[in-house]
DNA sequence: ATTTTAGGTATGATATATAATACCTTTCAA
DNA sequence: TTGAAAGGTATTATATATCATACCTAAAAT
């Protein structure tokens, strides 16, 4: 599997749990004291995420991170 | 726990991994692809690692990635 | 004794993740 | 019929991940 694909199935795992939680783009952003300019993007797989900003994302989500991680 | 908590125990679960199979870090090095002068760094939790690298290491090791994110 | 090999550090260059801000469009409630 | 609130994009700036290379020390191998 290519790196891209990858970062395309854990931005569809963060959007879809976000999602799931009924949280809009901008609440997800200021519980993850992130840019929503930078989350939108993840979300799309567009964007290499470090693990710092992933742990965030699950914190934010209130998911342990392997449900990030689901391929 | 701490951004750099969780970084110092990703570095500790890389390093005990590639050790258990024996590998030097030039080896390791070469079969990610990668500086050692980046991996070790990286093995000491000093570096915000991506997934990008993160799937590198486990692809090298052999080991699927949740192994590198036991905590 | 000399050479390898292994772990490790230092540094400058380049790519890119993230911040900060502004803006656009559509939808829907007031 | 306006004006929030939603998803989304664009851009500039800053921090830092990764590359590339060179170098050091200690321990083993020859």
């Amino acid at each position: 599997m290519e790196d891209k694909d990858y970062l395309k199935l854990i931005g569809e795992n963060i959007s879809s749990i976000r999602k799931s939680k009924n949280l809009s783009t901008n609440e997800f952003a200021s519980r993850c004291e992130m840019e929503k300019s930078n989350l939108i993007p993840i979300e799309k797989g567009r964007i290499n995420v470090t693990i710092n900003t992933l742990i965030k994302i699950a914190n934010a989500l209130n998911v342990p991170l392997d449900d990030l991680l689901k391929f």
